[in-house]
DNA sequence: GTTAATAATGCAAATCATTCGCATTTCGAT
DNA sequence: ATCGAAATGCGAATGATTTGCATTATTAAC
């Protein structure tokens, strides 16, 4: 994809399109759907490329990212933070306490049945999390 | 409640009734059923109580106490982490992302549809976690 | 009850991920 | 091209948690 279009999601989103910025939205883009991945992973993939960019600035990147809602942040139990492109889908995830493997599910009536308890409580959604920790096919 | 029932709760699991371990479980009992504590929480009502014991040591105790299922550790986005003890009711949480409380909720469809989405995969559930993030009723 | 082996504790230092301060550089509206 | 605002790199600071180790407590065997 060309830099231009990265400028005009950039700009979409009142971000100045930097060199930072683009590099990791760039990176960002190679994964393929799905990925989640580390900030460190960026900033090594980043390297391999040959484009050096300080660690504190791809936090601060992804931080933008995020509230931007063009990633989203996970904290997984014994896994740590990791980031994956936000996508129109919501979906919720499992994670194999032995592999470490990361996959997500979806499933129309987790949503209905979140809306209804926020209803019921008389709150407002603004975000969820589920994880599944299981041991994974592969793994049994 | 006399510290002979604490001693037999450490006992059956295989803990060493010692002062950290007594006091710690001495002051989770204190705690009305369903409070969310940090161990910072501990350690301050521990010396409000003349009872003065290193972090470390809570540190170690409340793994400890995760380990054998006497406590549940939960990471809340921007709450950090906090713990509950476990009783036999399993419950998901809700956050005020306004105000930072936490609530309990169980519908049992949660935990048909994790099974099934678990058998689906051919995994095996280990456990799992589920926060809604709300505006709660008294922030609206 | 003493003793010896084992485990727990306190403390401070180490770790780890993440954030921050600030001097320097880049951007973008004029 | 210019100037103020925003972004960057760097290393230092932070904050939560863990760890090493010397000291102390606990337990099981005598």
């Amino acid at each position: 994809m060309i830099d231009l279009v990265y400028i005009a999601i950039l700009k979409a989103n009142r971000l100045r399109p930097t060199t930072v910025r683009l590099a990791v939205l760039s990176m960002l883009s190679s994964y393929e759907e799905g990925t989640h991945f580390t900030i460190e992973k960026i900033c090594d993939d980043l390297k391999g490329n040959g484009v050096r960019k300080s660690i504190g600035s791809v936090y601060r990147t992804l931080k933008e990212f995020e509230d931007s809602g063009l990633v989203i942040r996970h904290q997984f139990d014994s896994i740590g933070t990791v980031y994956e492109s936000s996508t129109s889908t919501t979906h919720d995830h499992t994670v194999c306490v032995a592999c470490g493997k990361i996959m997500e599910f979806y499933r129309e009536e987790f949503d209905s049945l979140r809306k209804e308890v926020v209803f019921e409580a008389k709150g407002r959604l603004i975000k969820h999390t589920q994880t599944l920790y299981v041991v994974c096919e592969d793994c049994l």
